[in-house]
DNA sequence: ATTTTTTTGGAAACCGATTTCAAAAAATCT
DNA sequence: AGATTTTTTGAAATCGGTTTCCAAAAAAAT
C-alpha cells in the first residue's frame, strides 16, 4: 500500500454506487444535483482524501484557472509589490499564479511567454524587459486565445489593456513643488528612454520647466544613469560647476541616494543648498538622514488593478472596450520629506 | 477563422502524413526517431505555430514539471530573494514555478497547499506561516506523492529536507563580536519564539552571554517584539534605566532601526555609548547613519540550495538519505558596520 | 388510465500528449 | 532467395474530469 494511486472521482463513484459524471456534477454544485447528494459526495471525497486534478479539468475545458506574470525581477521592491497585489486578487478568485522573471533579457522573456502558453494560462500580465523592443512574442499570446495585460513597462503600439502610473503628471507636479520651494536650477537624472515610465518622467519634468519659465543648461539633463554610482558620478560633475544645480530630480531613489552622498562629501547642505527628489519610495527613503522626498508608485495597487482588469473587464465578457480607453492610470503619491523642503 | 482551435500533434501528423505518436517522439528527441525526421517535424510545428499542451502531458504522466512555493509574504525582501533564487534554478531545469502567499495565516497556507496539490506540482517548497503549529496539511502533501522541502521557517518534527541559516551560531558570533568591541550589557530583542529562526537566534545569544561570563538582567531579554515600534518602546524603557544596556542585538533590522531612532532622540551616541546589531541586512542597513551592522541571510542562496535539493537529491533518485542529514545549513555573513564598531 | 413534463441518473465522447505493444520495413545474415 | 534481426512506424489505451446526449423513473397533467 505504498505507491497508492491517486483517488479519482471514479473511486468516489464506486464507493457510492453512482457514476463518475454524477460525482463530478455533485462536486461542482451543479443545479441538477440535489443538495443532499452533493453533501454525501463531498463527505465521501473528504473521507477518501480525494484531490481534484486541475490538469484533467484544464485539458478538457481548454483553459486553466491560472494567471501568468512576467516581470524583469521578482526581488525588486516595485515588482514584488505588484505581484503581492496580483496574488491577492487571484487568490480571491481562486486562481493560481505562475510567475516568471525575464531578468531584463528579451530572450528569457520570450521563453517565459512560451512556458505560460504551454501552461494554457487564462491571461498573461507582463511588464516587459529593458531589452524588449519587438513584440511578436506578445502578439503570439493573443493568437493562442490568451488574454494579455501590460503594466508599468508597456509596448505602446501593442493593443492591450495597460496599467500605468501617471508618471508624466507626477513628474510635472514634483518639479512644481520644487519650484515652489524656491529651487530654480533643477537637474534631471533619467533612465533608459525607451522605457515609457522613464520617458514620461522626463517629459513631465521638461513640461514643468517650460511651464515655470526656467532656463536649464542642457547638461543638467542626463539620460540613462539609472544606478547609484552613475548618478553619483554625474552629480559630482554638475555640483563642481561654477553655476551648479540647486536641486536634483531623479527617476529612482538609488540615484537620489548617490546624489545625497556626493552632496554630503562635498559639504553641500541638503535641503538648504540642494534639494533632492527621488522616485519609487524605497524603504530607505524615509529612514535616511535627511529623509528623502520621493514618489510612491502604489505598486500593490497596480497589481490589484491589473488583476482586477482581467476578472472584471475581460472574463465573462465580450470585451469591446475601445482601444483608447484601455488604459488604467494609477495615481502616484508625492511624498515630500526633508530632502526637498527648504522652507519650514 | 476567428475561434481557431489549438494546433495539436495530430495536426502536425496529418500534415506530414505520419502518426501522432511519432510526432510526439520526434518533438521529444526520442532516440528511436532519426534526426532528420525530428527536424522535419519541428520545422512543421513551428510553421503551424504549434504549442505544447502541458496539461495533456501532465495528465498522462501524472506529474508536472512545476514546483510550488508557499511563503508568508512575497514582498518581504528575504522571501523575494529566496524566490528569485528558486526561480533561477527552476528556469535552468525548465520547470515552472507556482507561488502562493500564506499572509501568515494558517488557513490560507492550507488553501495554498491544496491548490498546489490540485496542480499536481512535483514538489512544494514552504516556509510556514507564523500561525502554523500543526502540520497535517504538510503530511497530506507527502501522501499525494509530492515531495516537500522546508526552508527558513520549519516544523522540526516533520520529516523533510530543511534548508536553514545557521542562526544560532551566527547569533553567537555576533555577540562575541560585540563583546570584543567592549560591550558588556547586551540586550536582546527577539521575535515570536515558536519560529525556529527566532528561537535559535535567542539561544545563540544566551550561549554567548554565558560563554563570555556576562551577567545580564532578566529584563534585557525581551521576546516577541518584532516591529520597529515595539522595539522602540522597549528601547525607551531600557535606556532610561539607571543601568541601561550598552548594546542591542535584535532579530531584525527594523527593530534595530527603532532602537537607533530612540538612541538619537535620547542623545545617546551610537556606537560609542550604544552598540546596535540587526538581522537580515535590509537595503537600508548600509545607507542609514550610522550604518547598521547586520547579518546577511543569503536569501538568494537559500532559494538556490532549496531548489537544487529537489533537482539533485530527490528527482531521479530513491532518496534514502537518513533523516539526520536532511538539513542544509546556509552560513550567514556577519556584516560589521559603524553601529557596532566602537574601536577603530 | 394515459400522456406529458420534470427529475434523476448514467454511458460515452472528449481534451492532447505519452507510451505500450505490435506490425511493417529495412538491413543483415545463412 | 529465404530467414532472422534490427530499425521504423503506428494503433490504441491511458491519464481524470467535463459535458453532451440519452434513458429511466417519478411526478404532474390530462
Amino acid at each position: 500500500m505504498s505507491k497508492s494511486k491517486r483517488v479519482t472521482i471514479y473511486d468516489i463513484a464506486d464507493e457510492l454506487g453512482m457514476s463518475a459524471s454524477y460525482v463530478s456534477r455533485a462536486l461542482n454544485n451543479h443545479p441538477l444535483v440535489r443538495q443532499e447528494i452533493r453533501n454525501r459526495v463531498k463527505k465521501k471525497a473528504l473521507q477518501l482524501n480525494y484531490k481534484y486534478n486541475s490538469h484533467a479539468a484544464n485539458l478538457r475545458q481548454g483553459s486553466s484557472k491560472t494567471i501568468g506574470v512576467v516581470v524583469p525581477h521578482i526581488d525588486q521592491s516595485f515588482f514584488s509589490g505588484v505581484i503581492a497585489g496580483i496574488e491577492e486578487i487571484c487568490f480571491q478568485h481562486n486562481y493560481g499564479l505562475v510567475i516568471c522573471q525575464s531578468h531584463e533579457s528579451f530572450k528569457q522573456e520570450c521563453l517565459a511567454v512560451e512556458t505560460l502558453i504551454h501552461q494554457n494560462v487564462a491571461c498573461i500580465l507582463i511588464s516587459v524587459s529593458a531589452e524588449t523592443q519587438s513584440y511578436a512574442h506578445l502578439e503570439s499570446i493573443k493568437q493562442h486565445n490568451i488574454d494579455l495585460i501590460q503594466f508599468d513597462r508597456c509596448i505602446d503600439k501593442l493593443d492591450s489593456y495597460k496599467v500605468l502610473n501617471d508618471n508624466k503628471e507626477t513628474s510635472f507636479n514634483v518639479v512644481n513643488a520644487l519650484v515652489e520651494e524656491g529651487y530654480k536650477r533643477i537637474a534631471f537624472l533619467g533612465g533608459p528612454e525607451h522605457l515609457n515610465a522613464f520617458k514620461d518622467r522626463k517629459e513631465g519634468y521638461l513640461k514643468a520647466i517650460k511651464h515655470a519659465g526656467l532656463s536649464i543648461p542642457y547638461n543638467f539633463i542626463v539620460d540613462n544613469v539609472l544606478s547609484k554610482d552613475k548618478a553619483a558620478q554625474i552629480a559630482t560633475e554638475l555640483l563642481s560647476l561654477k553655476d551648479p544645480p540647486d536641486a536634483f530630480l531623479t527617476v529612482s531613489d538609488h540615484q537620489s541616494l548617490g546624489v545625497l552622498e556626493i552632496a554630503n562629501s562635498l559639504g553641500i547642505q541638503v535641503p538648504q543648498q540642494l534639494g533632492i527628489f527621488g522616485f519609487a519610495n524605497e524603504a530607505f527613503a524615509e529612514i535616511i538622514q535627511p529623509s528623502l522626498s520621493s514618489v510612491d508608485q502604489k505598486s500593490k495597487e497596480i497589481g490589484e488593478r491589473t488583476a482586477n482588469l482581467y476578472f472584471k473587464n475581460i472574463l465573462n465578457r465580450k470585451d469591446n472596450t475601445p482601444a483608447s480607453s484601455r488604459k488604467e492610470i494609477i495615481k502616484c503619491e508625492i511624498i515630500i520629506r526633508k530632502s526637498s523642503r527648504k522652507v519650514k
